[in-house]
DNA sequence: TGAAATTTGTACGTATGTATA
DNA sequence: ATATACATACGTACAAATTTC
């Protein structure tokens, strides 16, 4: 349940670890909040800079959203919209632009997903609402 | 050229934004060096926090990469190799699990795509090293 | 209306550890 | 062995957003 300062494995490591556990254990309801980060710290023995850290790190993975002000959510799963994708198409993934987030709202952790054809792109979408589909 | 404290961004973002432009110009080649972090909180003015919260987000974006004891690179764009998906096959994309990321080498702020069939997992590819194209 | 409490964000400094050159 | 450079982790202070009273 705790963590070891001495194990190799940093501390904020190990924290990421133990929240994601505990989320995906269902600890949290999805849209729920997790306890404040300064709570947090004190129930793991870590400072506010290592919280500060997982909750970065868990962010990045799409796991959770921090609301200023409120606190720690569990994010929901997002609708996911079928995208047909025509033969000799070429799709990639990767992470947003910072232009591409706010133009398309894309929460953080967030990949985005590129339809070209030909070179030419055809469409950027953000990865937690599309499901492409070859057609 | 320099970060402005009272624009109500945040230096860091400020920061992140300042060098992934000098990036994208091309100030630094692929799989070339920046600054010394510390180098590049002199010159911006900002303390070392500030710039490891710059850094950690240009990593999250696949932007850069950073090894212990030697710097920070601009991260070279891998070869991609063309993975065939079949006509009714389904086509996510997301951020990996740490186990994943451990175990296909992915780094980080680079997503992965998953191909399923019929609800049952066909393949988890890393997104820099793939391009998908439906037959 | 507004004041207070809660909660996260930003930013600084300091010290120590660890990998690389 | 020494120097360089990033990583970890602590603490502190203040700012900003939200909720509650």
């Amino acid at each position: 349940m705790s963590l070891d300062p001495h194990s190799g494995v940093p501390l904020h490591r190990q924290l990421a670890a133990a929240l994601r556990a505990r989320i995906a254990a269902g600890e949290w309801p999805a849209g729920g909040l997790l306890p404040p980060s300064a709570r947090i710290g004190y129930d793991y023995g870590v400072g506010k800079a290592t919280v500060q850290a997982a909750v970065t790190a868990l962010r990045a993975e799409g796991v959770i959203d921090v609301e200023r002000g409120v606190g720690i959510r569990v994010r929901e799963p997002a609708e996911r919209e079928l995208v047909s994708v025509p033969r000799g198409a070429e799709i990639e993934a990767r992470m947003p632009t910072p232009e591409e987030r706010a133009e398309l709202g894309i929460p953080e952790g967030v990949p985005v997903q590129v339809v070209t054809t030909g070179g030419r792109v055809r469409g950027v979408y953000p990865a937690d609402r599309v499901k492409l589909r070859p057609r």
